[in-house]
DNA sequence: AAATGACGTTTCATTATTTGAAACGAAATA
DNA sequence: TATTTCGTTTCAAATAATGAAACGTCATTT
């Protein structure tokens, strides 16, 4: 990565292509909008000529990504972006080879499960079984997590690739609620007591009033592929979880693991 | 691309930035590959040079819409995506306005419920609400459904634009089951007798075994921005569906509407 | 009703940017 | 060790993107 050869001192641009680059931040602007932008206001957000823009809005469009409101017309982003994020999630093992034993660990726990991988730096829902409860407090699929405050992340930080868990722990933690673990040394603490046991919980650290248990699914090589959990209100899973919602949850994990091993 | 006449006589491209297509392009390859393509494969596919699409990729994977397997080198669709779509859909009105009152749906059908909007000529599932029974047969949010081929769709051809409408009868009719209407004059009159009676059916049109009840919701000023619908095997939801379940899909639609009456 | 302003869209000459072929180095294969 | 295959970088040629300004249309204002 870094260079301290005298050749190539200041290279401030290692590859890439601008035109794409500035289209690209195009889409992520229409996508921070709440509402349609016009396309003025783009262009200056973007600091581009109005005429730049609009090439590119076209082309974008053209592909879906962006759509034009026929009556005002103004841009905002296009549903391509769902239907593209769609057929991503089916994409991962775990979804498929789990749904089943997911299903069934609903109904024995009455609670809200949901799936996790981590892609590089990125812990993201993959699924979501929605529970029995009236009330429902879950993440949808496409949420991305923090690491260190979640029971999943937890999950993948104990694990997960050591590279991962020593950039994470050396970086800011970022408090979501009062209850959130903010200091590298708890977390690291809390981090072997996962490990030893085999499940982690986050009561009210992501939010307050929720309570999570997460367990670890890892494929025929014992390589960390996914991680599944319970979700609901600490009414129903308090902070230190009844010793039979843990088993159900660890149990559906190990049996989801023993799927794995036998495909491939 | 192959100009034969001296002076742009013809002009297939009315505007736009090739750089982006070609970039976009390579999203949409990588999106529908199963499995990591390497660079090679992706430049032969597109018909382009490996340097030209390398450079895309590096600005892609800066931006997270790609990623390559630290391992392998192989470049696949990145999990930004799924983020963006998971942002795009929670800036629909209705998913907000509605929730409450598709869990009491959901309670009192025992069936899964289904939230629709369609922009431009796509219909897309916004939202799911699971259903009580132990097998389920529900489309994920992110899915396009078929205007001629679902329940969801004959509400917005019934009660959505004429022109959508008109474009759609007068486009081919494609058959997702033997059950799917494909004939225009047999998809008319349906849609008259959906207009009648305010709600919609499509018994084994979009999956044999599967029927759905599907109503309308309108805002204040009487236009149609979503629909609703239980969706449930035909054990559950008969073709004739019980009048109960209809009274149930088409009063949880009204209370919606009436909700949106209020807001704005 | 005429005039203004705001908007998306198009034109056009300038030039900055992308482009492909070929070379590179590393890694897997033989 | 030789060879192939892979992602990556280099470099000169020119394609293709760029911004300023003009256009046509609509809505609002005078």
């Amino acid at each position: 990565m870094s260079t301290d050869l005298p050749k190539a001192v200041a290279k401030p641009a290692p590859a890439g292509t601008s035109t794409l680059d500035l289209a690209l931040h195009a889409v992520e602007y229409l996508v921070q909008q709440s509402r349609p932008a016009s396309l003025a206001q783009i262009a200056e957000a973007l600091s581009a000529s109005k005429a730049t823009i609009y090439r590119h809005l076209v082309t974008l469009q053209r592909h879906g990504f962006v759509r034009q409101d026929t009556e005002t017309g103004r841009y905002e982003a296009g549903i391509k972006l769902m239907a593209l994020g769609e057929a991503l999630r089916q994409r991962f093992d775990i979804v498929s080879a789990a749904r089943e034993e997911l299903m069934t660990l609903r109904d024995r726990t009455g609670q809200a499960v949901t799936v996790c991988a981590a892609v590089d730096n990125e812990l993201i829902v993959l699924e979501l079984i929605q529970g029995r409860t009236l009330i429902e407090f879950s993440t949808r699929p496409g949420t991305r997590l923090a690491f260190h405050a979640s029971a999943h992340g937890k999950i993948w930080l104990a694990f997960g690739s050591r590279e991962r868990t020593a950039a994470i722990a050396s970086g800011p933690l970022e408090a979501w609620t009062p209850a959130t673990i903010v200091s590298r040394e708890a977390l690291l603490a809390d981090l072997d007591a996962v490990r030893a046991r085999g499940w982690a919980t986050a009561p009210n650290e992501v939010i307050t009033g929720v309570n999570t248990v997460a367990a670890p699914v890892f494929d025929h090589r014992k390589v960390l592929v996914g991680s599944i959990a319970i979700v609901g209100a600490t009414q129903f899973i308090p902070p230190v979880p009844d010793p039979e919602q843990i088993r159900e949850v660890v149990g559906s994990a190990a049996r989801i693991s023993r799927g794995l091993t036998w495909k491939d």
